[in-house]
This record gives structure tokens, sequence and C-alpha cells, in this order.
DNA sequence: TATGAATGAGGCTTCATTCAT
DNA sequence: CATGAATGAAGCCTCATTCAT
């Protein structure tokens, strides 16, 4: 009945649907028999493609790690105003997520016996890029009188991070990852809205 | 050896050591032998304080919405300035958290049969009653004219909560829930004052 | 709450809860904490009356085969005619199982380790003794001319032992002890009148 | 190092080591840790052919329902006279618990849950399409003068199933099932003989 | 590239039983 | 006479993983 399938192709299939599942029962539900339910396989045929499921998981975190850290070398190879590539940084993680929703979870999975602790460091890793660039991006605001120079840039990033947490947040709890872009553009202006020097606002 | 505890002792024993690992392992990888062996007890004679394993979670979300729901009332019940109120509202629910540090992850947790359905509502619903007062609040500082009126009053809400999303992750991240006092204050009157009315600001 | 009970009715109270207990979910099931709640006890307070599950089950063949014998005895002890005392014994016990429908399935439990070796011997030779009684009136109801000579006495006590059989049976089925007495008579009748001599049925 | 066997021959591997310790030790006591033992299997490995101990249960029962049932049609479908007929059914069904003399047992399990009601009712279902066989064989008979009349041919039924259950009680006490064929014989005759009009019997 | 049978570790839960009070 | 805390053995079931084919 299954259709056998290049290994590579295989491979990609199974870090789809471990991601699928991922977001639906949870990370640390994800069984190899449930990925290979999914793709009509028996369960040891997991592993003519990868090693052990820990292997999954790290080429899970490869893949979403890569994915963010796209995202931050795009931006930066554009030239517009530093706070419209905050905006765009933002707005592209967000969607990112959208379409990745267990990425928030995987990134806090906890690791039996230690093996997980690559899969966190890669993605925190990202996002600590996502981080910078964000920083970065702040304080040239500053620097062009775009930006209060009143606030710590680092703060900066941390209440923006705080919007995409927010958002992420309820997007668990209702399971509708499109409100992350209907409420993400809103919420991300209002909040920038008050770095803004003051004769800027509006 | 162990030396023998009164019931009620040991119940709260189980939930203090449910939340304890819960914070170390993550909460769908707390067995009932972890906890058993963190209070020096057979497996087994957890069995003799809770039916179940689910019926110890329910007791731990329990104990946390009660705790939610105490910081929501006592700081209804004073008479502050709106703004004020805010404020209090998040310090002493970033004091709950760093005392608590599992209670983010339990709040998301989730179940193979639905049983911890009751567990996520439990706490949720007492989220939510912490978010509605954030929300009447905010609504009570723009109404005295404290803050600025074009925002509405629940992405107000909202951006507070991220300000408590994001140190949660950091928190989860470092693992370290002391940095959501240090970091809660500075950050909390950062986002504040970009909801002042400008001649109010600074 | 519980009333304390001298000894000997406490002992009393645990046979019949465990007789009542044993019909309603079969003996192999019946656990020391259901006798124990049936009687508001404690579970280890069981233990102070018998010194284990097994002396309870051997209790509980005691009182039983007691039951059985008096049953024989009271009929030999009377002076009519062998078929009706064969209707006496026969109707005897069937209001004994009624009055203690787990007696069936109590005969045919069995040992784990070999512990029941005794509930089984010593109720199953009570049995023995109440066919023999059987047997021996079937004899005399030969010698009498009242039943046909060409049928083996022992097959006579098969057969009606057949209808006590097929009666519990279809009580175990039915789970309603009166039927034992509603049905009995009529099928003992029946089968009695097929080892009447030929002029004598009817 | 056992054997790797066909997952349709393991299958009724399973069911029939179900079926032997059921009659050693009584259905009650099976566990999935004997059946794997008898195997030599792991105790988990039963449940690569089986879902669950209750589905082994299901299984069984559908295996000997199918059974009893075959005798029933097997018989319909012959075209003797009715009280061969009777004959034939019985005897056929004594083989049959002689073969799987842990069938009585079976038929009575209790189950905790409530899960078991299927096993019962399955069996039972076609242990009363036996009975129905049987009843309807009794009428023919009555009809064609072989029987006699004055006999409610429900009750005949009871008295023919008294001689099974009689027989089974005695193969449980002794442990003996060959028994069941070389004492069913003459019983099942001596029976019938009092149901024979008074001219045909002998 | 896959299947099919099987294993070993580990988790939840029940239960008879002990012992101090 | 009884409670209250606890244990050890055992049972069901899940899951990652192996290996022969």
């Amino acid at each position: 009945m299954t259709s056998r399938k290049s290994a590579s192709v295989r491979r990609d299939d199974i870090l789809s649907a471990t991601l699928d599942i991922a977001f639906k029962v949870g990370p640390t539900r994800v069984t190899t028999g449930m990925i290979a339910d999914r793709l009509n396989l028996t369960q040891p045929a997991i592993y003519k493609h990868f090693s052990s499921k820990d292997d999954i998981w790290a080429a899970v975190a490869t893949y979403l790690s890569q994915k963010i850290n796209d995202n931050v070398t795009r931006n930066q190879s554009e030239t517009g105003a530093p706070d419209t590539q905050v905006r765009s940084l933002v707005l592209d993680h967000l969607e990112l997520v959208r379409d990745n929703p267990a990425l928030p979870e995987i990134m806090l999975m906890r690791d039996a016996k230690g093996s997980h602790a690559i899969v966190q460091t890669s993605i925190q890793s990202s996002i600590g890029a996502l981080r910078a660039a964000l920083v970065a991006n702040a304080a040239a605001a500053v620097k062009q009188g775009l930006f209060r120079a009143d606030i710590d840039v680092n703060d900066i990033a941390t209440l923006i991070f705080g919007i995409i947490q927010s958002l992420v947040l309820r997007m668990l709890v209702t399971r509708d990852p499109e409100m992350l872009i209907s409420n993400g553009e809103r919420l991300l202006d209002l909040q920038l809205s008050g770095f803004m020097k003051a004769g800027d606002m509006q």
C-alpha cells in the first residue's frame, strides 16, 4: 500500500510528521509509533532513516534553527529603516511560528538523559541571533533619533519578544496559529509606538 | 526508615515534590516513582494519599489556581490608583511564578486521554481572572486620564502579559527564577510608560 | 463512626461480608479492602480477626461445610420414605444455596499457591456426604420397589445432582437465587418420576 | 532463541495457551505473563498480537462461541430422528468441553469493569442456541410420540443440561476431561429413557 | 527501502500484609 | 478493638530499539 519513497523524501516526511504531531500532542509525547502511523509505515521503518529518536529531534532542531537564521540573514541583507527592519523581523518570525506552531514547545522541550540539550541549544542560539538583530536595529533606531534614547536597547528587545511570547501563549491555548498574524501586526505597532520619540508618536 | 508523617503533611509533601520535579524535568516527565524517591517512600505509598496520578495533578492545579486567585482578590480589595494596581498585580504574579516556577509549563501541559483538561482549565480560568483584573484597571486608568485613550484596553493587557511571558521564557532557559523579580520591575515600568499620557511620561 | 463490636461478632460480620461480595464479584476477586469497606472498617482491621486472607476463606469453608453437613445429618435422623428423604435433601440444599449463593463458585475456587486446597477439600467432602446420603436413599428406594432396579444408584445420584447444577448455572446467569426454589421442586419431581417404577408413575 | 513465528500462528498459540492456563489456574487468574512464559516470549510481546488482555478474552470467546455454534449448525443440517439429534448435540458438546475444559469457567467469568460482559454474552448466547436446538428436537420428539407428552419441553432441556453440568462439575473436581465422554453416553441414555413413552422404555 | 517478530526498560495501579500507636 | 502509614510483590501496558528477512 505504502508508496516506496526515496530516502531524502522520507526523511522530510518524518520531520514534517514529527512537527505536526508535536503541535497536536506536545513534543514530549511524540512516539515513533505515531510518526509511523501517520506515514503509513511500520514503526521500525523509521530507523532506516534516523538512527534514534534523538536523531529525529536533532534534525528537527536543525531545520527550525535554519529557518530562524534565514529570517535574520534575509532581513540583514535589506537596507530599510531600522524600525522597518524590526517590524519585518518580528512579522517574519510570527509567520515561521504559524507555519511551525510546535516550535515554541520544542524550544523548551526537556531532555531525558540530557540528550535534547543539543535541540534546545541549537534553536535557542538561533533565537539569540534574532534577538541580537533586534537589538542592533533598535540601537540604530535610537542613533537615528527614531526611538527614545532613554530606554535600554536590551529592554526594547525583551519587550518586543514579549509580544511574540504573549501571542504564542494565546495561540497554544486557542490552538489557532492564524491568530499570530491577525493580531501580531497591530500589537507590534502599538508596542513600537511606545518606543517612538514623542514627536513621532501617533 | 523514613520518618512516618501524617496524611495531610504527606499530601503537601507530595504536591511540593511534584512541583519541584516538574520544574526540573518538565511536568510531563514527572513519574510517581520520582516523587516517591524524593520523599524516601516506595512508589505505591503515593497511592495511599492520592488515588491516581491525575488526582495529584488535579490537586496541584487547585493549589496553583488558588494562589493566582488570591493575588487577584487581594489586589481588588485595595484602593490604590489603577496604574499602581496593575503594577501590584503583575509583580505579585511574578513572585508567584518565582516560588512555583513549574507553573507556566503545567498550564500548557497536555494529556493523552484529555484527563488533564481539568488541570489546564482550572489554571487558565484563574489566569483569565488575572487578565480581567488588568483590563479593568487599565480601563479605569484611561478613564482617569492616566493612560492614553487611543489604545484598546485588551491590547494593553496583552502587552503586559507579554512582559510576563517574555520573562518566563528567559527564566525557563536560564533556569533562574530570581531573575523574574530582578528584571520584572524595570520592564514593567518601561512598558507602562508607553501607555502613559505624553505629559505624564518621564 | 464505626460501632466497636466484639471479636466474635466481627468475625461473623467478616464472613458474611465475604460471602456477599463473593457472590457479587466472584470469589477470586474479593479483596480485604472490599470487606473492610462494607463493614466501615480500615483494611488492616481485618487482620485483628483473621491472620490472613486464606484464614478467612478457611473459615468460610468451615461454615459452609457445616451447613451442608447439618442438612445431611438432620435428614438422616428422620424416618420418612426414601424418596421423600431424597426430595428433602435436595430441597434443603437448594435453600442453602439460595441463602449462600456464592457457595457453588467458592467450591470451585482455585488456589493461588495451593492454599485453597483446604477450602475445596472441606466443602467437597461435605458435598460427598450429601451424595452418599442420596445414594443410600436411592438404594433403599430400589430395595423397597419404589425406584426402578435397572438403574445404577450412583447414576441416580448424578442425575439428581444434575438438577442442582443446572439450576445453579441458571441462577449464576440470572443472578436470582430465588429461582432455585421456584423451579427446583417441579424439576425434582420430574426427575424422580423417571426413576419410579412404571406402575408408580404419575 | 525462541522460534520466530508468523503473526497468525502466534495469535493461535496465545489463544491456545490462554485456554490451557485457564483450565489449570482458573480463568480469572490467567496473566499475560503466564501466557508469555508458556510460549517462551517476553510479556510485552503479547501486545504485538493483542491490544489488551480483554482483547485476548474476546478472541477466546469468539473462538468458543463459534465451536458451539458449529455443533448446533452441523446437527441441524442432519436428518435423523429427534431423539438421535438430541443425543448427538449433547455428545458433541461434551467433546467440545473435553477439548476445551476451561469453557465452563470462562462462561461464568466475571470482570471488574464489566468489560467481560461481551465474553459471557457471546458464549452464553451460543449456549442459548444449543438449548433452543434441544428444545426444538424435544418438541419434535413429543410430536412424533417418542417422548412423553406430559413434560414441558423446556424442563426436558433443563434436565439434559443438568447432565452436562453434573458431568462438568465432576470433571472440574477430578481434573479429568476424559470422564465427560466415558460417563456422558450412559447418563444421557438414562436421562432420555425417563422421557420415553412407557412402551418404549427398555 | 521496508516489514515483521520480538525485547528490555520503565510507568501506573492493586493488593495482601506489617507495625507502631 | 482499631487506626494510620507504609511496604513488596505482582499485573497491565507503552515505547524505543534490534534484527532477520
